[in-house]
RNA sequence: GCCCGCGUGGUGGAAUGGUAGACACAGGGGACUUAAAAUCCCUAGCCGCUAGGCGUGCCGGUUCAAGUCCGGCCGCGGGCACCA
């Protein structure tokens, strides 16, 4: 072989790992390393933000590895949910299928990036022998009071008579029927989440190898807050409402209320819904909103007085009128607030719509008084009333003292609160786990016995109709009650997909076991060291496993050190595309009469089309950056270099108006067609460009933009590399007076790479090795010290280009495999500088510069910088005011 | 609407509060070649002939010293509980 050649070399190596069983996870008595990216959901197409998440993972794992310890490093699908579902619909066919088909199309395209998976774990959360295990933990943790039913509102389509997924409601519609949404309440299954709210945002202070933001993001969204809990006496409530419970933020604001409001969801609303048609009218179009949270907080504000009233607390006479508002949500607190329009913004808009009062809560010496967000010109300001006299603090303490003062007044209580809600689990939908329960009319809701495991899917289900097929499945849904064998109907409902995906990490270490988890294989390899996978996961995923790990303890199938079952998390950017947008002309019957088009699209039909950015050549013209056609320079013979030629081209497509736009770069996304095909990447590069080009420039945290440019470039290096070697191979230079040099580079190149590696900023390992290229082409060193250079070099790269790295380590004659050798550890004694340049400032501009021993007191530093030239003439005979020496960094003078 | 993050040359980015722009892409110049490709070398933030000045989204502050810390804006992105 003469040249790097990928596509022969990469398959032959990954045979290589695959018949040494290199990847293959073992317990043994090496300490061990759990390495996990968030696993797939099965597409059918892997996109580069696969190959940028498992690439990282795939450094991490081998790095580790060849640090000693005993990885494990899995893969799998969370293969249940909608899409299946949907493909079902639209082609026909069963989700089943599909799902496998695509398992298997996935696969074939992750196999030749060389990834160090160990295969022989793997599974789908759809394998019955998975969900079963699941169906046995949803047993027991209903058994430990884990879970329980109770109404909630879902997403109702009226025409299609389907519950719809938030997705699934497009501007207040079904996205199929059209048909305005309604919310409907049904009786389904939730997990007690909230009851570990506490400790889930406690434990979030622990998690110090998890990204700050993530932390933060979890601590808001369980949402701790300490408030005051009261009830209003009511005036003219149907019976049974003659005290609303509200619950408030702001007790120390209660002196500026001016309306109280409940939820359309509240009891109350309920009770004179049935009365009076108006509310009812009222209450139903509240309804129509979708449930997402966005939907209700972008709604616009709208209330109806009921006509009841309710008395302010420190004023028996003071009443205030109680309004259904459609921004009340029923989940949060008791459903039902005070509205204090001075302090609180929505309330504002709400009073000033519904002309209210808008009372003071605080009072200036002077006699100003608080208006809604009006900084108000007086310092010492105090408090109406209620803690009266008081001057207005920080929120705080002033909810702090007006919780206790209301409570010695008997006027409720402080209670602390959490915006975390219990986690619904039921799907109405046939493509995910069944909850394995049967209700029967005698004995009501009845688990199945275990020996009866997995409840499985039924195979003969069709898609023809909306809605979900489980309920149109007779012989599936009805069966006899496993405790007293009378008929009875099994749940047809599903499990939510984050279910599975909430355990999916422990059942890795004893994935065809029997038992959910084995106790010997969970204590060895939870928890996982390293997590990485997507920001989007912020939030839902990981604090639904956070969850699901104490639920798991406390059922018995995970030890309590995998509480927290994620040691470290990191957070990877999405891969990005610049967008190919022209106007598709409409057509046109018949001849374009009048000579050429001026200017500009036809009309009103001109309508945007996306190109492939294999289906565009890009280039310069000028400053600016223009495409053209691929298909229309083949057809002209223009070839991709031939500017002139590309610039003429586009010119003419200008003149047409079928100029290519170029637009900046965006999330990768079929709909806009600015994807790359990662295999396609990998038949014309090989894997390694891949990865070496996923790996550098950006920070695995921020997102990376996807270049041809930088894609050959990173091939060009990896070719650069293997001349290289190639050359060191066949050279016989002797021993030079640069060994030493080289030897030091070496020892650097290991300590940043390293450094780089450990602290995942790939980009950066990557530069320095960039840089250990560059030094070890140009050194005058001889073979031998060359030779020990570059199989350095191939370890180093090992994680990131693991085949191109055994081409280098065995050119070079190394022992064995290099993805078997151990990481190198630098001589300290090499990276030792024995002197430091300093830069000079004067008043912070940078003017000279000193070359110093490394240890030289700072005293000798301040002779020798007063004595510089440079100085000399900066300073103008001026003394210095002050001379600050940074030892080993820099020195100001300050004039 | 609410919560979170990000903003540095033409581009991706680097920089324990201490020389802003490492490394790379694109660009410009050169060598090699009949020519091209490939490869190698040099160059390069902006303004200025030079001296020098200006520069990290904008405005202000702290500091001997600010891309970095603080306050206020602007712009862009992610999440919002039935998408995965």
């Amino acid at each position: 072989m003469s040249r790097y050649d990928p596509a022969s070399t990469e398959a032959k190596w990954q045979a290589e790992w695959d018949a040494g069983g290199v990847f293959t996870a073992r317990r043994d008595d090496r300490p061990k390393y759990y390495v996990l990216e968030m696993f797939p959901y099965p597409s059918g197409r892997i996109h580069m933000g696969h190959v940028r998440n498992y690439t990282m993972g795939d450094v991490v794992a081998r790095y580790k590895s060849s640090c000693g310890f005993s990885v494990l490093h899995p893969m799998g699908w969370d293969a249940f949910g909608m899409p299946a579902e949907n493909a079902a619909m639209e082609r026909g066919g069963h989700p089943k299928d599909w799902t496998y088909g695509n398992i298997a199309d996935m696969k074939e395209q992750m196999k030749p990036l060389g990834l160090s998976i160990d295969w022989s774990r793997e599974f789908a959360t759809c394998d019955p022998e998975y969900y079963g295990q699941q169906q046995a933990m949803f047993i027991d943790m209903l058994e430990a009071g884990l879970v329980y039913r109770k109404n909630a509102v879902v997403n109702w389509d009226p025409v299609d008579m389907t519950v719809l997924a938030n997705e699934q409601v497009i501007d207040g519609r079904g996205w199929r029927s059209g048909a305005m949404v309604e919310r409907r309440e049904l009786t389904q299954w939730f997990f007690r989440i909230s009851d570990f709210a506490g400790e889930l945002l406690e434990a979030l202070d622990g998690l110090k190898d998890w990204p700050e933001k993530v932390r933060l993001m979890q601590a808001n969204w369980i949402g701790k807050s300490r408030g005051l809990q009261f009830a209003f006496s009511t005036i003219g409530a149907p019976e049974g409402f003659d005290r609303l419970e509200v619950y408030t933020t702001r007790p120390d604001t209660l002196m500026g209320a001016s309306f109280a409001a409940i939820s359309p969801d509240h009891p109350l609303a309920k009770q004179l819904e049935s009365q009076d048609p108006k509310i009812a009218e009222f209450v139903a179009e509240c309804r129509r909103v979708g449930t997402s949270e966005e939907a209700l907080e972008k709604a616009e504000k709208k209330g109806m007085d009921t006509g009841i009233r309710v008395r302010h607390p420190f004023d028996s006479n003071w009443e205030l009128p109680v309004y259904i508002a459609n921004f009340i949500l029923m989940d949060y607190g008791t459903g039902a607030i005070f509205g204090c329009p001075a302090h609180d913004q929505r309330d504002f808009e709400f009073a000033t719509k519904y002309a209210l009062p808008i009372p003071a809560v605080f009072v200036a010496e002077d006699g100003e008084t608080d208006l809604p967000f009006v900084p108000m010109k007086s310092e010492r300001v105090r408090y109406v009333r209620l803690l009266a006299g008081k001057e207005h603090q920080t929120g705080d303490e002033a909810v702090v003292a007006a919780i206790a003062e209301c409570e010695s007044k008997g006027i409720g209580r402080g209670v602390t609160n959490y915006r975390l809600r219990d986690w619904g689990l039921s799907r109405q939908r046939y493509w995910g786990c069944p909850i394995p329960v049967v209700h029967c009319a005698d004995c009501g809701v009845v688990p199945e016995r275990k020996e009866n495991l997995p409840v499985r899917l039924p195979d003969d289900v069709t898609f023809d109709k909306p809605g979900n097929p489980l309920d149109r499945h007779p012989t599936w849904r009805d069966v006899a009650c496993p405790n007293c064998n009378k008929p009875a109907r099994r749940e047809t409902d599903t499990m939510d997909t984050f279910v599975d995906s909430s355990w999916y990490f422990a059942r890795f270490t004893s994935p065809h076991a029997a038992t959910p988890t084995v106790p010997a294989e969970a204590d060895y390899w939870m928890n996982v060291d390293q997590y990485i996978g997507g920001i989007e996961h912020a939030i839902l995923h990981l604090l639904y496993s956070r969850f699901f790990a104490r639920a798991m303890h406390k059922t018995g199938h995970l030890p309590a050190k995998a509480i927290e079952p994620f040691n470290a998390l990191f957070t990877q950017g999405m891969v990005t595309h610049e967008i190919y947008e022209r106007t598709l002309q409409p057509f046109v019957s018949g001849l374009l009469l009048g000579g050429p088009i001026a200017s500009g699209p036809i009309g009103a039909t001109s309508r945007p089309e996306y190109l492939l950015p294999e289906d565009v050549i890009v280039f310069m013209d000028g400053d600016e950056r223009k495409a053209v056609l691929r298909e229309d320079a083949v057809t002209a013979s223009i070839s991709d270099g031939d500017l002139a030629a590309l610039r003429q081209l586009a010119a003419s497509d200008r003149a047409s108006g079928k100029d290519i736009r170029i637009i900046p770069s965006a999330k990768m996304s079929k709909s806009k067609k600015n994807v790359v095909d990662p295999v396609s990447i990998v038949t014309n590069f090989g894997a390694d460009t891949a990865r070496w080009f996923i790996l550098s420039d950006s920070p695995p945290e921020r997102d990376v933009e996807w270049t041809a440019a930088g894609a050959e470039a990173a091939y060009k290096h990896l070719s650069r590399v293997w001349r290289l070697a190639d050359e060191i191979a066949q050279s016989k230079a002797p021993t030079s007076a640069e060994d030493g040099a080289l030897d030091r580079a070496t020892a650097r190149a290991i300590a940043d790479v390293t450094a780089g590696i450990e602290g995942f900023a790939f980009n950066k390992a990557v530069a320095k090795l960039y840089e250990f290229t560059n030094t070890l082409a140009k050194s005058q060193a001889g073979a031998e010290a060359k030779r020990r250079a570059m199989k350095v070099m191939a370890q180093l790269m090992s994680p990131m280009v693991p085949h191109l790295a055994e081409d280098v380590w065995s050119m070079l004659g190394g022992e064995g495999l290099v993805v078997r050798a151990p990481w190198p550890k630098a001589d300290p004694a090499l990276l030792v500088e024995d002197s430091v340049t300093l830069p000079i400032q004067i008043n912070g501009k940078r003017r000279s510069e000193i070359t110093v021993p490394k240890d030289m007191a700072p005293a000798e530093v301040e002779k020798l910088v007063l004595a510089d030239e440079d100085v000399v003439k900066h300073l103008g005979g001026v003394a210095p005011k002050k001379l600050i020496v940074v030892p080993g960094r820099i020195v100001n003078v300050v004039v």
